[in-house]
DNA sequence: CATGAATGAGTATTCATTCAT
DNA sequence: AATGAATGAATACTCATTCAT
């Protein structure tokens, strides 16, 4: 079963799997997502679809392999850049990017983020956690001063994760309380300020 | 068919139905839960079910209220206590307490919260976060100093929604890398650090 | 699932289903009957095999069982008229009974027989081999003189599934080169010829 | 699309297929052999397989017709041989030869035979009982006083069918009561026996 | 009110067969 | 000739829901 692409035509159909497995899930859930489904939005038949995968459960792994590979991608790049920025406009950016990234094809990927959130929290999520990880090491590394700062590991571990998911339950949200920007500025004045504090209660006493 | 119980017999069995949901969804969670198995633990019949139940649905929504519900309840008589707290000491007494509700009889509501959060972000937590928006109100009337601070809205919206998904994330890792103690005393230090820089900044220009 | 009947409509669907084995396997083989073709002569739903019977294999098991059940019933009260028998007797009795048995219900049992023969040769035989056992003993112990016969154990063996095979393979031959009543004679005669040659071989030396 | 393989690589298909196919018939049971697993273990693609086979069916008849073949090649060059010899070690030799060829190959013949027997009784098995009759025949006219025996038809049909299905069985069976030795002794008695009788009673009256 | 037998549409998965390359 | 991707009907099994008792 499930063998391995060896033609071109079967890297597209794999590709097309993929892409309506996201369509899918999008669009119902997981839960209500079935094998037909995935194949007739693909434009395939059942048959095809066990020909690339060995069961459902590999297609889903297969997407969520490609929006944790699509969030990296969108990051990595950034990585440079933000790591030289004040750490205010740091966040900001990168939830610029997440705003754009997560709406795109009709939001395909915010609502399979929601989907993962559920269920595994930690597999899935995972290789996005340790981009943002490394975001905060190299941003420390460009920030010298920053060393000062006391639990980076227990902070970067509240904020990642529960910037994620606001930023997550905000984008789903109808009609939220607050606007984007004033989520991303309150997200860049939290972290900031938070900052700004403990360089003020660290700082060596040189005053008097 | 389904009807408002309006005897005690009756009461007694739609509670005896919402204790057999939770069961059944901490076990196997929502998608594997079936009619049999919530009949089956409840120790009635399927048609029993549907007598207090139009559909499985509405077990669920039951559980769910029945789950906000108990929340509230949980941190309704906190109130007072926590407005009259320093807000660092009041995070963490907030954090003890969910620790404690979360892990109740084998991380029952844990588990329930977990399947909730990837499907219905908003229904279901909506009035959990009215009362810790109360509890946000409540803490200001009685720091009135604390009315200066700007985008009191978003902050809340951020902790608030930042910090039960970075519990409830810690809670159900098997290895988490910060222990919740660390964590419970960074979201003090977040949310105390961001009050005291705010205080700061927004202090009136008495310095001349 | 596969629970007990609990009611007498339910036992009444088992056998309804048993039945409805029977007749699929006899028309189609065991490789051909599907659950639908089960559930659709014995009147009732798929959903409803599945309440008795927790897949498939369970079905043919209960049917083999009730085969073996059906044809020990008919042997067990030969026995004791059996023993009495003169071997040759014995033996044509036994083989006329089971020309009838096979036969009945458009020989159901006797497709049923050959399904079975090329599977499971051991398992569900074994009862039936066991009763044709019992058989011999009894026989033995009426005709004391046998006593003296070597290999019983052996020639039973072969004598038995040798014989069962003769009578399916010339039933089921729709043309075949000898007649039932030859079949029978034969097997009389072999068996007889038999023990009246070892009976002369191990005879006291009596003649000087 | 089936054509007859009119080439030397054609006919090394053929037999590769045909081989593949003794493999996981053997291994799995007919049921069980998929069309795909016969073309990996051939070697080949499943279109190939259609190129020289229009269905699986075929494939099985083929395997058949070869097993037939086998077994018939096995007996020929003994037909002269048994022929000359006593009655009782004719059976003796043949059997030790079927039970040397049923176990070829890891059981192979064994194991397809048993598959054959509850399907096709009579379509697959008829040439080799026409070789065994054959046999039969030829040993009475090298034995002539024993064209004096009665229902030799019915007799050799009892003999072979009854004895072909006790030793498959018998090699089948893991835990058998009786030794092949005992089996293969048991069968050389019973029908040298039966012969010594049967010339014993149809002796002509010599005696005064 | 309670029961649990009955239902049947729906699900994942398999596999013989075809056909474009 | 050979390949292997594509097909889709068929299969075993599930489960929310209904209803006769």
């Amino acid at each position: 079963m499930a063998r391995k692409p060896q033609q071109q035509r079967s890297k597209a159909t794999v590709d097309a799997i993929i892409e309506a497995s996201f369509i899918c899930v999008a669009r119902d859930g997981t839960a209500a997502t079935t094998t037909r489904h995935i194949a007739d939005v693909a434009g395939i038949s059942v048959g095809s679809l066990y020909e690339y995968f060995s069961n459902k459960e590999m297609i889903f792994d297969a997407m969520n392999e490609r929006f944790v590979a699509d969030v990296v991608a969108m990051l990595q790049p950034l990585v440079p850049v933000i790591a030289r920025l004040p750490i205010g406009e740091a966040v900001k950016l990168i939830l610029g990017h997440f705003e754009d990234f997560l709406g795109r094809n009709d939001q395909r990927y915010l609502k399979c983020a929601r989907q993962a959130m559920g269920v595994d929290i930690k597999d899935h999520l995972g290789p996005i956690t340790r981009v943002l990880m490394d975001i905060v090491m190299q941003h420390v590394m460009h920030h010298p001063e920053h060393m000062r700062l006391r639990h980076i590991p227990a902070m970067s571990y509240i904020f990642i994760n529960g910037g994620i998911f606001a930023i997550v339950r905000h984008l789903s949200d109808p009609s939220p309380p607050i606007s984007y920007e004033e989520l991303a500025q309150g997200l860049a004045d939290m972290i900031s300020h938070y900052v700004a504090q403990e360089m003020l209660l660290t700082a060596p006493a040189t005053q008097d």
